[in-house]
DNA sequence: TCCGTTGCTATACATTTGTATAATAATGTG
DNA sequence: CACATTATTATACAAATGTATAGCAACGGA
C-alpha cells in the first residue's frame, strides 16, 4: 500500500492552515460536526497530524477562537487607523466598515456565536471573548472622545465609556442580524440606520455622521 | 437485577421536562457535551425514553430551541402588555425589562448564541431565529409608534421600522454583553444607558424615557 | 381486582469519536 | 550525496455516541 505524498510546511504555515480549517468546519457543520477527522480532511492532512501541533482537540479549537477574534479586532483597529481626518468622519467610517462586507459575514457571526455558546462550559473561551470586547470598547472610546470635544459635548471618561457601551451594542446587534441574512430587510440600509442612531445617542446634529457615508 | 421505579407522566409534561433538560445540558456543557445520555440523566429518565418522544436527537434539540425562543418572545410580549399607560412609560419599561433579570441571564444568552451558531449548518434553526426576531421587531414597532406620535415626530412605517431595527440592535447588544457577566462594568447601568441612547435615537427630549426608570 | 395499554427501563450494537503509537518519507545540512 | 531529523501518514484502540429493540411495570378502565 502506497502512502499519500505530502509536503513539509513550516510550523507557522501548517498551524494556521489547521486553525482556518477548524473555523471553516465549525462554521459549516457546527461544533457537533467538527470532528478531528473532518477538520484534517478540510486541511488536506491526515488526522494524526493534529496531535503533532495541538495536545488536544480542545486546545486547537480554543486556538482557532483566539485566531478568529484576533483577526476581527485587528481588522477593526486597522479600519479605525485608516479613517484619519475629522473626528466625525473617522467614527462614521469605523461604524460603516463594521456593518458592510467583509465584516458583515454569516461565517464570522456563526463562529462568534458558536464560541459565545461555549463561554459557560469552558472558562478559557470567556477570557477570549472578554479581551476582544474590551479592545473593541477601547477603540470606540478613542473615536468618540474627539467627536464629543469637537462638538462641545461632555467628554469625561464616564460619558465616553457609556456611549461606547451603547454604540458597541448597536453595532453588535446590527452586525449579527445583518449577517444572518434572514431576508427581513436589506442589510445595505444598516450603516445609515446605525449612523443615524449614533448621532442621536451622542446628541449630535442630524447629518453629523451620516453625511460621511460613502457608497 | 431490580428496575428503577418510575412515574408515568402525561405526554406534555414529560415532553416539556425533556426539552428543559436539553436546554439545561446544552447551556451547561455546550453542544459537544449534550449527549442523549446526559440529557436523560438530567431529566431523571432512562436514555431510551428520548426515542419514545422524539424520532431523533436533532428533532429534540430543535424542539428545545423553539421552546426557548417561544418562551423568550412570549415573556417579551407579556412585558409589553403589562406596561400600559403613557407611551413613553410603556416603551421604557419594555426596554428596562429586557435588560434586567430574569431576561439578563447567562443561561439564556448561552443558548441563544449556541443555536445561532447552528443556523448555517441546519436550515431548521434559522427559521426559528428569524421568526423570533420578526416578532420582537413587531413588538418594538408597536411601542415606538405612539411615542413618536405623542412627540410630533415623523411616524410613518418606514421610520418606525428603522427605529425598531436600531433599538432592537442596542437592546440585543447590551443584553448579550450584560448577560455574559465579564466584569467589565456593572450591568445594573445597562437600562439607563439603553434608555438614554433610545431617547437620542428617537430624537426625544432628554429624560423622556429615563425618567420612567423604576428601581 | 384484574388486565390490557403503553410509558418507561434496560440492554445491545454498529459508528464515530479523541487519542496513542508505530512506520515512513520529505527536507535541510554536512 | 548520504544521512539524521522530524513533519507527516497510517493504523490501532478504548470510550462515547446515536439508534434499535425487547421486555417490564404503572396506571386507568372494566
Amino acid at each position: 500500500m502506497t502512502r499519500k505524498s505530502f509536503e513539509r510546511l513550516t510550523e507557522d504555515v501548517r498551524r494556521t492552515a489547521l486553525l482556518e480549517a477548524t473555523l471553516d468546519v465549525v462554521s459549516q457543520d457546527g461544533i457537533p460536526g467538527a470532528s478531528v477527522r473532518r477538520i484534517a480532511l478540510k486541511a488536506g492532512v491526515s488526522a494524526g497530524l493534529i496531535r503533532h501541533y495541538f495536545d488536544t482537540k480542545e486546545d486547537m479549537v480554543r486556538a482557532a477562537y483566539m485566531y478568529l477574534m484576533d483577526g476581527l479586532t485587528m481588522r477593526a483597529a486597522e479600519m479605525a487607523a485608516k479613517a484619519k481626518g475629522q473626528p466625525e468622519a473617522s467614527l462614521a467610517r469605523f461604524v460603516q466598515a463594521n456593518l458592510t462586507k467583509p465584516s458583515i459575514s454569516e461565517h464570522a457571526v456563526t463562529l462568534w456565536a458558536t464560541f459565545i455558546g461555549l463561554n459557560k462550559s469552558n472558562a478559557g473561551y470567556s477570557d477570549v471573548h472578554r479581551d476582544a470586547y474590551r479592545e473593541f470598547l477601547e477603540i470606540l472610546e478613542a473615536l468618540i472622545f474627539p467627536v464629543l470635544r469637537a462638538n462641545d459635548r461632555p467628554d469625561d471618561s464616564t460619558t465616553c465609556r457609556q456611549l461606547a457601551i451603547a454604540m458597541n451594542g448597536i453595532v453588535d446587534g446590527l452586525w449579527i442580524e445583518g449577517s444572518l441574512a434572514h431576508g427581513l430587510y436589506d442589510s445595505a440600509d444598516l450603516p445609515r440606520i446605525a449612523l443615524h442612531a449614533c448621532e442621536g445617542i451622542m446628541r449630535l446634529p442630524d447629518g453629523s455622521l451620516t453625511k460621511h457615508l460613502t457608497l
